[in-house]
DNA sequence: GCCAACGTTGGC
DNA sequence: GCCAACGTTGGC
């Protein structure tokens, strides 16, 4: 069992937006980075669980917990002319881009904003992917201790 | 295969 | 809106 950390601009996809998904579940289409692909191709498993965060918007932050229910699948809109992830050169057959779906589990009892994990950067979090210089990945790996520590900052 | 130009991400 | 970081593209 994996732990993760996705990134979604709220102006494209809120956590109230997830909530309000049939199921409390979506796909989670348009990547479009080799190594997040990998992540969700190699790495990823059913009943993994990910932060939810909310990028470029006033005060990002993780507000969520979310659980991985399907595996890695093709992303359909990379096959659609009308579509702004439309890739020519991915073919059904030989398809470049995967998804996975996920479902929210719950949302957080406060937001644990990016200013708040910054404290801990360069001790409890040292090293965390999301805090690392110049990182720009939509999702990333959270060790285990990473997952529980942040969590323990929530009723603080 | 190199590398400059360009586009995107994302915090501030 | 700015800018640093960095992935991708394309000419050579």
């Amino acid at each position: 069992m994996s732990y993760w950390l996705f990134k979604s601009e709220p102006s494209v996809f809120s956590i109230a937006d997830l909530a309000a998904s049939r199921g409390r579940r979506t796909h989670w289409d348009g990547v479009r980075n080799y190594q997040v692909r990998n992540f969700m191709r190699e790495r990823m498993r059913v009943s993994d669980r990910a932060f939810f965060y909310p990028s470029s918007c006033a005060e990002p932050g993780i507000v969520g917990i979310v659980s991985i229910v399907k595996g890695a699948y093709p992303d359909p809109t990379q096959f659609d002319p009308d579509d702004p992830h439309f890739d020519p050169r991915s073919t059904r057959e030989n398809p470049r881009w995967y998804m996975v779906d996920v479902a929210l589990e719950r949302q957080l009892a406060r937001p644990i904003t990016l200013a708040e994990l910054k404290r801990y950067a360069g001790k409890e979090l040292k090293g965390m992917a999301l805090l690392r210089r110049g990182n720009r990945l939509s999702i990333t790996p959270v060790s285990e201790a990473e997952w529980s520590f942040i969590l323990s900052l929530e009723r603080r």
